[in-house]
DNA sequence: ATCACTCTGTACGTTAACGCACATAAGTAC
DNA sequence: GTACTTATGTGCGTTAACGTACAGAGTGAT
């Protein structure tokens, strides 16, 4: 039994961790540490400085900001796809951004200084790191477009299909003033949109937990933006494999 | 006379090439070409792909995004403090985003083959290039969040700040349509924002020219954006003598 | 000096989202 | 089952920014 639930948490469920090579696997997997993530965990505070680095495999974390006033934007979300603390191996080792739990589950994280001694062999797992970051770029690019263009509607559906494509299955759990708070807007504003999707058949709703019926649908619903960071994540890391290929093309060839 | 105004071109006018050691910068240096970088060229489209990286010394370059209705929305701005180009190195060699230069002025080039050789030899040039693009990350960021939470005076304040740092004088060259597209507002908008900025003596203005008359008065009208970008950079890339110990702290010390 | 063009100013109705207030409903604890 | 807490629904009036239209002013070309 206990074998039949540690064989669910593996950590090739991130796909950060399932496209390194064996080799590289094997050297940090002793230190893989399985850890809960549960809702509303705050895995870095603004300013903090970061001990660990966090791949989820079943939880969602949400970066976002903090104004003085309390209000709250959020920046880019990360789930199985991703890593959390980034800001250690591009140098700062810590962010003005905050990351906090809004779907609980699991994860594995690996300690900073473990992190680091591999990132700075400059292979596999720098060439990950960094491509994955460009798509957490692009991610943050886009929610800045879309924050300035579109309406509480098409925020809202991608959003939801963003967040869907990191669960297993088709329901989440979270309640209206949660995501009201992620986006940015007034709970209100959610009610109301959520009510419209469900009346047109899109997804259905009961207090916390929102299940998706219709994805084309929702798509359809969306702005462009949904499609932008879904293609440019598949881009940058669907075809792991060709990471050395393409990273090596500009190698250094002469030693100084 | 032609040494006289080479000399006031040099490549450690950009704050970056300026953080390079002698050894590295030797290394390089002949390969930095000085281009003309005048207003309204774009150095990158979206998804084309990387031949050089850019070193502003006087232009100043928007990246943005275009959407499919032909809006836009500026996500960063680029001027002597940085560079253009990081799609590069982060391994995806192109951006959703565009870049075009908004204020005209010069710049050095390095090929796309030259940097990559430098960057692969995970030295200083690679932690200072991953600094510099954290520090991109902030911007983005707050970019995101300012779209979301404040006024136009406020963003308008806070983008005049941000270009005014990476300007010599306190006077921008450019019309108020085009500093509304940046913003992704309407051009009247900032008609009457900045009208209102002159009439409290903030600025004044003429027909594509802006002076700022008081700085801190504009900074009183702006949102905290402003200080947390500015800080976040200063934070990650003032004392650049430092990047090498403390990128080091975590060095690998075992080789495989 | 005149013309053409581009930039800036102003006005007006429209709209999406806001802030606030409160009602109702669905779970939870006892 | 009842009381309590939390989530959701709804109805306002308010507001910042929008879209559109057009007038005036600056600048450069001939």
């Amino acid at each position: 039994m206990l074998a039949a639930i540690t064989s669910r948490r593996d950590p090739k469920q991130n796909h950060l961790l399932a496209a390194l090579t064996g080799e590289i696997f094997d050297q940090i997997s002793p230190h893989l540490e399985l850890v809960a993530m549960p809702l509303g965990e705050v895995l870095y505070e603004s300013g903090g400085q970061l001990q660990h680095v966090y791949f989820p495999i079943s939880a969602i974390v949400s970066l976002h900001y903090i104004m003085e006033n309390g209000a709250m934007a959020e920046i880019a979300g990360v789930g199985n796809e991703g890593v959390l603390g980034i800001a250690l191996f591009m140098g700062g080792n810590t962010t003005t951004s905050r990351a906090a739990v809004y779907t609980g589950g699991h994860g594995y994280r690996l300690k900073a200084k473990v992190m680091m001694e591999e990132f700075n062999r400059a292979g596999l797992m720098m060439r990950l790191m960094l491509r994955y970051t460009q798509a957490l770029i692009t991610q943050m690019s886009q929610t800045a477009v879309c924050n300035r263009h579109h309406s509480v509607e098409q925020q809202l559906c991608r959003w939801l299909l963003l967040t869907l494509d990191r669960l297993p299955s088709n329901e989440l759990t979270m309640t209206q003033e949660l995501i009201a708070s992620m986006l940015g807007v007034r709970r209100e504003g959610i009610t109301e949109t959520a009510g419209n999707l469900q009346r047109q058949g899109l997804i259905s709703y009961r207090r916390g937990h929102i299940t998706v019926l219709d994805r084309s649908g929702l798509e359809s619903h969306t702005c462009e933006c949904y499609q932008v960071v879904r293609k440019e994540f598949h881009r940058l890391l669907s075809d792991t494999g060709d990471i050395n290929k393409i990273a090596t093309r500009y190698e250094s060839r002469q030693a100084r």
